[in-house]
DNA sequence: ATGAAAGCGCTAACAC
DNA sequence: GTGTTAGCGCTTTCAT
C-alpha cells in the first residue's frame, strides 16, 4: 500500500489540493461542511502528511537534535527525559545523537544536520572537542544552538550548566574535613569550561585549608579511549593518595575496579567522591558519595530556551543559566 | 547565511543544475574537468544537500528508527551501540525514540514515522502493548520492520531474541540448587513472548526438581508506573520468599531497596537473580547475579537484517534469530 | 557530456 | 470559500 496524498483525497472529493491542505490544517476560511468531509475521508484513508514535503516547503521541521557524548550515562539519560518532556508538550521532535566522545563523530553528526534537517541543536560537546568550527557553522546557517553541561567559552550561544565550582568546592572540602591530604583529581578532557571550573574549585578548597595544591595530583583522562584503566592504576600506585575526586562517573567506576584489584579498602584506605547521577550509587559496595547534577532540569531548561530561540523573530538574547547540584554523602567518604 | 543550493553552484559556474547534481554524485557521464570544478566550488561554498528535497524526490531517506522502551537501561544502551555501529558502516542514520513503556507514546511515535520519514523501523515494544494495529500499519506502508527482544507473536516480521527459555531455566535451576524452594517470579508485562518464555522456563525448572510451581508466586508489574514499589514490598512481605527471579533490572534494583528497608539480607535471607546488563552489577552490595543478554550483538544483528530487507528488491524472507545469554554468578545467589 | 523539463507532496500568495 | 499557480531543492528521464 502506498501512502495516501493530498491529491488523492482531493480527487475523491472533487475539490482542489489546496482546499484539502487548508481543511486539514483547520483553516478558518474553509466551509465547515467541506472541512468535515475532508477530515473524515482523511481519517478513513489514514492520511499522514509527508514530512519531507512539508519541511521542504516551510523551511522548518519542528525537530531538534540532541547531541550527547554517551547515552549510557545516567546524567545524559535524564537530560534526554527533560528535553523530551518539553518537546512533547511543544510538539517538537527530538533526534538523539551520541558522539561516543569522539570529535570525528561529532563533526559527522553536525555535517549531517547542516543540510537543514533540524531547526535547532542542543549539544554537550565531547571531551576531545577543541576545534569549534563545526559549531560555528551551525550558527552560520541560522540553526539555533544551545549548549549544556559540557560548554565551550568561545561559542556565542546560550549555555546551561550546573554550579560546578561551588559543588566541587563543597566536595573537596568534604574530603579535607575527613582528614584527606593527598587527593587525586581526575579530569575528563582539559579545555571544557566545566572541567576547569571543577579544577579551580579543587585548588581553591585546598588553598582554603592553608595547603598548597600539588599539581602533579591532577590528571586528565580521555574517555574516548578504552585502555585508560592501566594508566589510572599506575597513577594510583605512584601517588598513593588518600582520596580521589572524580569529575565523571566512568572514572569512579574504574576506581572501584582498581581498588578491588589492589586490595585497597574504600573508604578506609581511599575515600572517593564523584560527579555522577548513577541511580544505583546507593547500592554500591561501599555506597558512593556523589555530586548529582540537576540533569532533568538542565534538559528541560535547555530545551525551553532552544525552542524559544527557534520561535522568536527578534534578535536573540544569550542566556547563561546555572542550576544547583546536590551533594549526597554516602559511605565512600566516611571516616575510615 | 542561507544554505547554498545546487542552483547557486550552477549559476556561478555557468552550467545547469542537473550537471551539478550529477557531478556531486560522481556520475560517470560528467567530464572529469567539469566534475573537479564543481566539486571544488561545492567544497569551497560548503555545500550540504537538503535532505528533505532528496528524500522527497527519491522516496528513500537512508534513515531508520530505533524504538525502545527506555534509554536508561544498559541493555538498550548497548543495543543502540550495536545498531549505530552497523548503520554508520552502511551509511544509514538512526533516529532513537523511547516510549517510556507507554503504549500511547509508542503509537504517537509510529504515527510520526508513518508519513515516510524512515525506510525501516527497529522496535522492542513496550510492556503495555497489546493492540498491534500500529505495527501492522507500518508494514502496510511498506516500511520494513524488525522486532528485537520484546517481540510479539502476532506480527509477521523478522525477530531477534535471546535464548530466554534456556537461560531462565539455567537461572532458576541455580536458585533451586542453592536450596531455594519459594522463588518469586517477577514479570514486566504479561503478553510478550519474551516474558512467556522466561515464565515457562521458571515453571519447567521447578517441575524438573519434582516440585509443583506455585502460580501465586508469579506476579506481573507494569514498568510504566512509578508506584509499584509498594506493591512489590507487600508481595514480598506476604509471600516470605527465599529467592526472587526478576525478569528486568528495574525490579531487581527495587528488591535491593526493599530488602534494605526490611532488613532482609541478600543472599542469606533472600537470593536474587535478574535479567540485566547493568555494568556496575559487580560492584553492588552484594554483587548481583545476572543473566546478561547479548545486547550489542542483538543490535548489530537486528540492524543488519533490517538494512538487508530495506535494500533487497525481492520478497523478504522472515528470519527468527536467537542469540545466547550469559549467566554471571555473583554473591547475590551465594549459599546463605 | 550537458541541458531542459518534469515532478516528488506540500503550502501559500494570489485570483475570483 | 475555493481554485490556480508557483515553487521549496533535488533527481532523473529525455533530448541533443
Amino acid at each position: 500500500m502506498k501512502n495516501v496524498t493530498l491529491k488523492e483525497i482531493a480527487d475523491q472529493l472533487g475539490v482542489s489540493v489546496s482546499t484539502v491542505s487548508r481543511a486539514l490544517t483547520d483553516s478558518y476560511e474553509i466551509n465547515i461542511e467541506t472541512k468535515k468531509r475532508i477530515q473524515n475521508l482523511a481519517k478513513e484513508l489514514n492520511y499522514h502528511p509527508n514530512p519531507f514535503a512539508a519541511s521542504l516547503r516551510k523551511h522548518v521541521s519542528k525537530t531538534i537534535a540532541l547531541i550527547i557524548p554517551e547515552i549510557s550515562n545516567n546524567f545524559f539519560t535524564r537530560v534526554i527525559k527533560g528535553v523530551e518532556a518539553v518537546c512533547q508538550e511543544k510538539d517538537y521532535y527530538v533526534l538523539i545523537y551520541q558522539t561516543d566522545e569522539s570529535y570525528q563523530k561529532e563533526r559527522r553528526i553536525i555535517n549531517h544536520l547542516i543540510g537543514g534537517r533540524v531547526d535547532g541543536v542542543l549539544i554537550s560537546v565531547c571531551s576531545e572537542t577543541e576545534d569549534v568550527s563545526h559549531l560555528n557553522e551551525i550558527l552560520d546557517r541560522d540553526i539555533k544552538l544551545v549548549m549544556f553541561d559540557r560548554v565551550l567559552e568561545e561559542i556565542k550561544t546560550s549555555k546551561i550548566t550546573s554550579n560546578d565550582y561551588e559543588s566541587a568546592l563543597e566536595g573537596t572540602k568534604l574530603l579535607l574535613s575527613k582528614g584527606c591530604r593527598k587527593i587525586l583529581f581526575l579530569k575528563a578532557g582539559s579545555h571544557l569550561t566545566t572541567m576547569q571550573n571543577r579544577e579551580n574549585a579543587y585548588k581553591d578548597a585546598i588553598n582554603s585549608y592553608g595547603l598548597k595544591p600539588d599539581l602533579s595530583l591532577i590528571k586528565t583522562f580521555s574517555p574516548s579511549e578504552e585502555l585508560e584503566l592501566a594508566d589510572l592504576k599506575a597513577f594510583i600506585l605512584e601517588k598513593q593518595p588518600d582520596a580521589i575526586f572524580c569529575t565523571v562517573e566512568k572514572l569512579a567506576i574504574g576506581c572501584y575496579d582498581i581498588c578491588k584489584e589492589l586490595g585497597l579498602k574504600i573508604p578506609q584506605d581511599i575515600k572517593l567522591i564523584t560527579f555522577s547521577s548513577l541511580e544505583v550509587a546507593r547500592h554500591l559496595n561501599p555506597s558512593l558519595t556523589t555530586i548529582a547534577q540537576p540533569a532533568y532540569e538542565i534538559g528541560k531548561t535547555a530545551a525551553n530556551l532552544l525552542i524559544k530561540e527557534i520561535e522568536s523573530k527578534t534578535e536573540q538574547v544569550l542566556h547563561q543559566i546555572t542550576l544547583d547540584c546536590t551533594l549526597i554523602k554516602r559511605d565512600s567518604t566516611n571516616k575510615g
